[in-house]
DNA sequence: ACAATCTATGGTATCGGTACCATATACCAA
DNA sequence: TTGGTATATGGTACCGATACCATAGATTGT
């Protein structure tokens, strides 16, 4: 026996008017007297009335809802990001809806149906894998505007804020080999995902540059996870000859695990062995971070890619946009010259 | 112009029966021949047709969703939590909105407003202060069920799942004044916010039992903060006599900040001073996490909330409950003992 | 053979808020 | 006085899906 919420029609018979003068009341709209203002406002605090949003987007066919898909949100690099949307979000007044796809098409498949049967007015999406253009096609076909984040989708005509994977991944691996190495492993991520190739490409390009010979040995993949860094590590170097001298994380959380294999290997970083990172890792060693990383501007990227939704949804650009987002090499203390070169 | 996706009704028109029988073959709900379906499975096929979930929660009074309103997801112990929740959720078929608050009563207002309209099925929130009580009491008044999260509030009865915060800074106290430690100062959060009031609750009965007089010049407060952390932290190592020799942070931000501020001062942790904190920090230090700190099981806090929000509303359980999880002190490499002793 | 039951389908009202059109009074200008 | 406009309020339909009741033919039991 829970009591029913009041609806605009017990406010409206409280004040002794119609439902419709209730609406004008609270939206000020069209005419109303005083008196009657009035006495509407009382009975609305009288009720402790408020509207009900289900039933006012029902009719404006709008929800002002935008949904924000990404992989992680343990992952530091994700919530900054998420916090750059949802400012520029909160500023125009709609409200962001977050998922985490765990890497998973099936997730994502089932977030993309739920999020369009709620009349989301807006998507910014990370794509999973390739096959991700299922999803996307079907975002597209009903008119709902989407940005893509972070990685690229072949062969499909739209929005997309990403940060430059090729330049930063070659120019972290140029710093690698200005720094002497010539053996430097790349730890990538899933084999279908563009900024993997993207990665793998910049640093194919740095060594190419340097005549440095392509070692397909010093190429792996996984996830994009510590357990995934974790194992690379451990096989790259109980496998592989000659041992590599530098390693290359393809994001953060390839990282975490490299280190922490390097440590069970009691291999000294940098001493013994160089590492660097894609993306930076905030607190990543107290008090001083370490990795030498480059870095994107997830904040930045976050923000972007909310304009650019907000400039579709409001119909003032029609046109796609492909915005890729400068990085930056930040030096810190995970690398050194190669150990035979000392 | 915009093409209107399409509705059950235009569905019905192409297949050539009502929608009601449109309603039935999509839910399965009562009789249908299978060549009606056949036809009916077409038509939606055809035209890509999606039900509405607004106009169904409109009639159901049911949006299968519910609020998670933390004060920022950019710290980990948050994001931990929030996927405690979603898993729970999602098992149960709901949806759930994430709002950060940054500990502002302002932005709790607005999204308890946002959501209530919007007839979100249930809360879990975090309470920014005591002021967050009005916001508890606007949605009991709606009888909308609700779970406070980790902070206490004073006066109301309702559901709650939290950490042993008393017992947590206890245990943490100890472990310190067993090392030796007299002068112990405590680096608070906020202080109208109940777990700071219970971490110094703890921390004192721990001097007490000790025999160690309580200097309130050892206690601080700022916000659950890196910048908090790290203004306490100088202010109290240039202004404090007898120096302390330990420090405890309230939270993880505040050890950051504590910690880079004890790198700015030269200060060698642990040869020179120790540190601990409430909640883990995972990557704190690469590739070993370097803190002592007593931690509760976020993921878990999240779990037991989703689940009690969720017998509420399944109308299951009608009785308030308080859980309390219990905390665990992970020893690091944080602490010696005071420099004096050595 | 006839009622009872099963199977199949449709009409209408409803959830809550609001656009659109209608109505009615007051006031001013010509 | 007439007409036009500003002010104030209400009735009805609609957004999309579905519960409820109604209808009607097919099938079964006694």
């Amino acid at each position: 026996m829970k009591k029913k919420r009041p609806t605009i029609r017990d406010v409206a018979k409280l004040a002794g008017v119609a439902a419709i003068t209730v609406s004008r009341v609270i939206n000020n709209s069209g005419y109303t007297s005083d008196e009657t203002r009035d006495r509407v406002e009382r009975a609305i605090a009288e009720l402790n009335y408020i509207p009900n949003s289900l039933s006012q987007s029902l009719r404006f066919q709008t929800t002002n809802t935008v949904a924000l898909i990404v992989s992680d949100i343990t992952n530091p690099f994700w919530t900054t990001i998420t916090r750059g949307v949802e400012d520029v979000c909160n500023d125009h007044d709609l409200h962001v809806i977050l998922c985490n796809t765990d890497e998973k098409e099936a997730k994502l498949s089932k977030y993309v149906n739920m999020l369009l049967q709620r009349q989301t007015d807006g998507f910014i999406l990370v794509p999973t894998s390739a096959a991700s253009i299922n999803n996307v096609t079907t975002i597209l076909q009903k008119h709902v505007p989407l940005v893509i984040l972070d990685r690229q989708l072949p062969q499909v005509d739209v929005d997309i804020v990403r940060g430059d994977s090729v330049e930063g991944a070659y120019q972290l691996t140029r710093y690698l080999i200005e720094l002497g190495h010539q053996r430097i492993a790349m730890f990538s991520g899933p084999i279908e995902i563009s900024t993997s190739e993207q990665r793998i490409e910049g640093y194919k390009r740095a060594l190419q540059e340097a005549d440095i010979a392509i070692d397909d040995e010093l190429i792996t993949f996984s996830g994009y996870t510590e357990a995934g860094g974790r194992k690379m590590a451990l096989h790259m170097l109980g496998n592989v000859q000659p041992t590599p001298t530098a390693l290359f994380a393809a994001n953060n959380f390839i990282a975490v695990g490299i280190l922490r294999a390097l440590y069970q290997l009691e291999l000294r970083v940098p001493q013994d062995i160089s590492v660097v990172s894609f993306d930076d890792l905030p607190f990543d060693t107290l008090p001083e971070p370490f990795l030498t990383v480059v870095a994107q501007a997830p904040y930045e990227l976050g923000m972007k890619a909310a304009e650019l939704l907000i400039g579709r949804i409001s119909g003032e650009r029609t046109h796609t946009e492909e915005i890729t987002l400068p990085v930056e090499v930040i030096v810190r203390k995970s690398c050194a010259p190669p150990k035979s070169q000392i």
